[in-house]
DNA sequence: TATACTGTTTAATATAATAAAACAGTATGT
DNA sequence: ACATACTGTTTTATTATATTAAACAGTATA
């Protein structure tokens, strides 16, 4: 899936040429900003003004940004139609399903596959049940603010601070059980956590008796792109925590080495 | 929105790096071929081997393109968390919105947005409801195949062949009704026609007595990231069928004119 | 009014993109 | 089994082009 190919250790980049590899890093200087100036791109990337208006006009002509009406930059609408394209083609839910599938069997617990899909929610797009009687049965196409579930606070620990920024801007905190995350302070403690970690927990936080653990799938720009997590009853969730983390690790190791 | 940048008659294309503009090329060439290897690029753009071999080391570095274990390259993860992060940022839904409404209280008929959020399917992502009683009322969220709504024939209409081809793989042809398109080839002449005319009808395809238009909303490259339909009983459709297809014309030109 | 920013344009220079050629590997068909 | 025709990769030489600096005009700030 991905190659976990760092920028400066590639024994490759002999071949990288510098100027389509600028241009590409300017793109994903927008995980951290939403608009930027030109002067501000070119400070940030270490190029003359000059060039850096060069690669914009270059990357505008072609619709990966966009310019707003007051000047600045923001990513552009051919860059939204490759996305859906790679998502699409990429069909992440039948390439993850028999994984999903194998760790919902070893762990006996409902897993699930999630994306961020507007933002603010994340979306269970595949979930394998559990073998429990008393096991996490939810409807496909489920929806839920990210900061709720274990899915959502994983890939939210692993998107740039522009997006959690705006994440807090448009999420209203009402709480769901006495557990639940009430506010932004405490939401940013969470995920500074989750950083360290490397996994998240959702302590019945959407549901009383209700506990998930979830890991990132990530790019090779490090931004998670989805999670997945094991979820079930909190006295069984407990007490096996780290025999699932542990199937939570494998089972990234296996998508992580798919093709996509 | 878009700019309609066209690829020769720009007077700004005097500032374009060619090395950068082959780069974004390459990566669009994919709205055409779900793989490609290293010599297919490099005639596809005009390019050596050696040179389209540089293209690829620096695109796959950057996770923009991604090998497959036959040493061909499709399209990386890295775009799609792009992709996302653009769709989230552009908020379509809030900024199409009020055209929306415009177009369905001049027009009298429930309107939608769409988008093609799983290659196969269409999903209303927004609607603003008519004046009569009588009126389209969908839930919101409602997913359908893309071949039987207006919607979802105008995207395909205006995505490549490709894609095309990949829908006709996936897609059951159940009829849903008398006029629900049968098969494959029915589509392929209904898409042709949807070309010419620049508009896609849905003449009680779906639904019995129900009738839609829809234009497509159009991307700097051409290709449909969304698409706009105004919906209502036949017997009305039929009659304001000229007046229906200006509003929706009317409508796109003001979506085009933000800047995303 | 002066300062410090912008985005844009031009021209000069040095860097880096390019192609050609050669190599090794694979698949094809004879 | 052989020959042909493809690959992807590597190196090298040359040319083209990306880059910068400098200058200009416009705007906002103090």
């Amino acid at each position: 899936m991905q190659k976990d190919t760092k920028k400066e250790d590639n024994q490759e980049s002999r071949y990288i040429l510098s100027s389509v590899d600028n241009a590409l890093s300017i793109m994903n200087l927008f995980f951290d900003y939403e608009e930027l100036s030109t002067a501000e791109i070119a400070k940030l990337i270490g190029v003359s003004r000059s060039t850096a208006f060069r690669f914009m006009v270059t990357l505008e002509n072609r619709g990966f940004v966009s310019k707003t009406e007051y000047g600045k930059y923001r990513l552009g609408l051919n860059l939204f139609s490759l996305g859906m394209l790679a998502y699409n083609r990429m069909e992440l839910v039948s390439m993850v399903h028999p994984y999903l599938s194998k760790m919902a069997e070893e762990s006996g617990e409902t897993c699930h596959l999630s994306i961020l899909d507007d933002g603010i929610h994340v979306m269970f797009i595949d979930r394998a049940l559990g073998s429990s009687c008393l096991r996490m049965d939810t409807a496909p196409g489920y929806r839920q603010f990210a900061h709720c579930t274990a899915t959502g606070k994983a890939i939210l620990a692993f998107q740039s601070d522009q997006v959690v920024n705006q994440y807090l801007k448009k999420t209203t905190f009402k709480p769901r059980t006495p557990n639940s995350i009430k506010d932004a302070q405490e939401l940013l403690q969470v995920i500074d956590q989750i950083k360290l970690d490397g996994y998240a927990c959702d302590n019945e936080e959407a549901e009383r008796g209700l506990t998930c653990f979830a890991k990132p799938l990530l790019d090779s720009s490090g931004h998670a792109y989805a999670a997945i997590s094991i979820s079930g009853p909190t006295t069984r969730m407990s007490t096996d925590k780290e025999i699932h983390l542990q199937h939570l690790t494998d089972t990234i190791e296996s998508i992580n080495s798919l093709s996509f």
